[in-house]
RNA sequence: UGGGGCGUGGCGAAGUGGUCUAACGCACCGGAUUUUGAUUCCGGCAUUCGAAGGUUCAAAUCCUUCCGCCCCAGCCA
């Protein structure tokens, strides 16, 4: 279930503020992803922030491409990006690129190198680095540092005109050499790079840094609060010198911005969140992508959206879990079993009961008439009558999942074994007389006797039945491949490790390919979400099936005190 | 060792001088209900807020010092 709003939290706290009194109308945000790769769940964070945020407020929220790496970006993660926010649930204002803004970008550019406040490097890069300085040594001057407005200027014409090599030439703001703040030390606002870009094709051979990008484009947005993760504290103070030493004049929604009029934006950072036992770097998610470790980006076993949504997780529940998490100014790790609650929490109340076997285990009822068969009604779910009933066919023979069945059971395990009764949900009480086992010993049939007066949950005699068991009728079964999944790393910060691949669970996925299933299942759509009673909660899965064959991945097990007093 | 941040129970997170022997969620531990060992319900779970000093009638909240952790030296974002 979709919580009404978002929780208090800082970020709400100054927003709200700023329009109490009056610092700005409205407010509008943006969700500023790169097309370099896929939305993971971290970026779902920061998307239920943005537009979550607005949507609060009564403000607006746009899905902004920040393309400004030309060699890293592509249209397919940029498509890829934008369909994961809208199934998230959200609706963007506008949907913008900072590619959009690439000749306002050089105009601003040109406006700082007249003002003197720009100037063309000739150093290389390793020159540049040298003249960085480090940590704790400020940096020096470059020789092009004194260089004439009026040279700089044409020099950075010639660079747009592709006069010169990449790497020869760059643009760069005439700051602070001097500045304990590295983000300060005369940042490149310009680089040569003779590189296709997938909108802006091949008209600029000049691309410019994000951080000149980032806060112009805000502003011609007339964005009012730009959050972004801690990780840019720094250069926070190089976004307001840029907004602060450029004339934007006009925004592109026809406000006037700068002086006493609008506001330049905020940007305002905030702690990102780690989910413990997975990783979530581009880098590290690519490798486990191109290297094969998983099987694509929409692999159940990765936290991407397209992963997750091939798992089933819903989009309210990954609302949920990032309403749950809170929004602060430290980075945190979150526990699996957060992300486990809040997809158990909204599939209890919505997902179909249904009864799947995926460990058949034969059991034949010697006293039910051969070839017969009877079918119970029974509700899709136990509180909820709107979603209906259905029929479940019951007969001679049928399936139930070896787990409901012991040899030897403790006395604490109240399912099946020699000797036992237990209760075929639904169905009749079962009595087991008879172990069929094979060569190797292992149980292969089980022979039992049912009680024809033990329907509806009654006994004749009034006896207590403990134990209850799901079932499938073998004769009405469909088969299925089910697919189990388990954490993708074994430790629960593979992150940290210099090897993460070696941390990879060799038992992160299991399949059980002679599963069986409830004949209504058959119905099926991609993307259905059942609970298997007793199991877990599962969803037909939207790429492996075709005409006729059925594949399941499993969401989440049951929560499960029967597998902890097991542990013990 | 320069600069920027952060430290409240196992994990998150409220709280910004008095109603704090510290909310809430997850996890955990009981117990009740239950034709899912599910769900639901009820109860338990920090005399203490990184540490030490100080201010105050009163501090998690103010001051000082110390300790720990994270980020910054891409022509990445």
């Amino acid at each position: 279930m979709s919580k009404a709003s978002t929780p208090n939290h800082f970020i709400k706290a100054i927003t709200s503020n700023d329009l109490k009194n009056g610092k700005c109308d409205y407010i509008y945000t943006r969700f500023p992803p790169e097309p370099n790769g896929y939305l993971h769940l971290g970026h779902a964070k920061s998307i239920c922030l943005n537009f979550g945020l607005a949507a609060d407020l009564g403000g607006k929220c746009n899905l902004r491409f920040d393309d400004t790496n030309p060699e890293k970006e592509s249209l397919e993660y940029m498509e890829a990006i934008r369909d994961s926010v809208a199934w998230l649930g959200f609706e963007w204002d506008k949907l913008c690129h900072a590619s959009d803004y690439y000749d306002h970008l050089y105009g601003f550019a040109l406006e700082l190198i007249d003002k003197g406040l720009a100037y063309v490097d000739d150093l290389n890069a390793e020159q540049m680095r040298e003249y960085r300085g480090t940590l704790t040594d400020v940096g020096r001057d470059s020789p092009s540092r004194s260089r004439a407005p009026a040279e700089s200027r044409d020099l950075f014409e010639r660079m747009r005109a592709g006069e010169f090599e990449e790497g020869k030439l760059t643009l760069r703001a005439k700051i602070d050499m001097g500045s304990p703040n590295i983000s300060m030390r005369d940042p490149i606002i310009y680089r040569i790079r003779f590189a296709h870009h997938y909108r802006a094709g091949d008209k600029w051979c000049i691309y410019p840094m994000y951080d000149f990008t980032h806060c112009i484009s805000d502003a011609l947005e007339g964005i009012t609060h730009s959050l972004c993760t801690l990780e840019f504290q720094d250069n926070r103070e190089l976004y307001d010198w840029f907004l602060a030493n450029i004339t934007i004049g006009e925004n592109l929604i026809g406000e006037k911005v700068g002086g006493d009029a609008k506001p330049m934006p905020r940007q305002i950072e905030f702690g990102r969140s780690n989910l413990e036992y997975t990783v979530a770097s581009k880098r590290k998610l690519i490798q486990l992508v191109t290297e094969g470790h998983v099987n694509g980006w929409d692999d159940p076993r990765l936290t991407t959206l397209v992963g997750l949504r091939r798992r089933g997780y819903t989009p309210a529940s990954i609302r949920n879990f990032c309403a749950e998490i809170g929004v602060t100014k430290k980075d945190s790790t979150i526990d699996m079993a957060v992300l486990e609650n809040a997809i158990r929490q909204d599939l209890e109340a919505s997902a179909k009961r249904v009864f799947g076997v995926l460990k058949p285990l034969k059991l034949i009822i010697s006293n039910y008439p051969e070839g017969e068969s009877e079918t119970f009604s029974v509700k899709n779910h136990p509180k909820d009558d709107s979603m209906g009933t259905r029929e479940l066919p019951f007969s001679r023979e049928i399936y139930i999942d070896q787990d409901d069945f012991m040899l030897e059971p403790p006395a604490e395990f109240f399912r099946l074994g020699p000797g036992r009764e237990v209760r075929l949900r639904y169905g009749y009480a079962v009595t087991c007389n008879e172990v069929i086992e094979d060569d190797d010993g292992n149980v292969v049939e089980l022979h039992c006797t049912y009680d024809p007066l033990s329907a509806k949950g009654k006994t004749a005699d009034g006896r207590k039945i403990k134990g209850i068991i799901h079932w499938v009728s073998a004769a009405h079964a469909i088969d299925a491949e089910v697919r189990v999944y388990d954490r993708l790393y074994t430790e629960p910060n593979p992150g940290a490790a210099e090897d993460f691949i070696s941390l990879i669970n060799p038992e992160s996925l299991q399949s059980f390919p002679s599963a069986k299933l409830e004949p209504s299942v058959l119905e099926a759509k991609p993307e259905d979400r059942f609970q298997f009673e007793r199991v877990g909660y599962f969803c037909f899965d939207s790429v492996d099936n075709s005409e006729g064959s059925v594949v399941m991945n499993r969401t989440v097990s049951l929560r499960d005190t029967w597998a902890k007093v097991g542990k013990k």
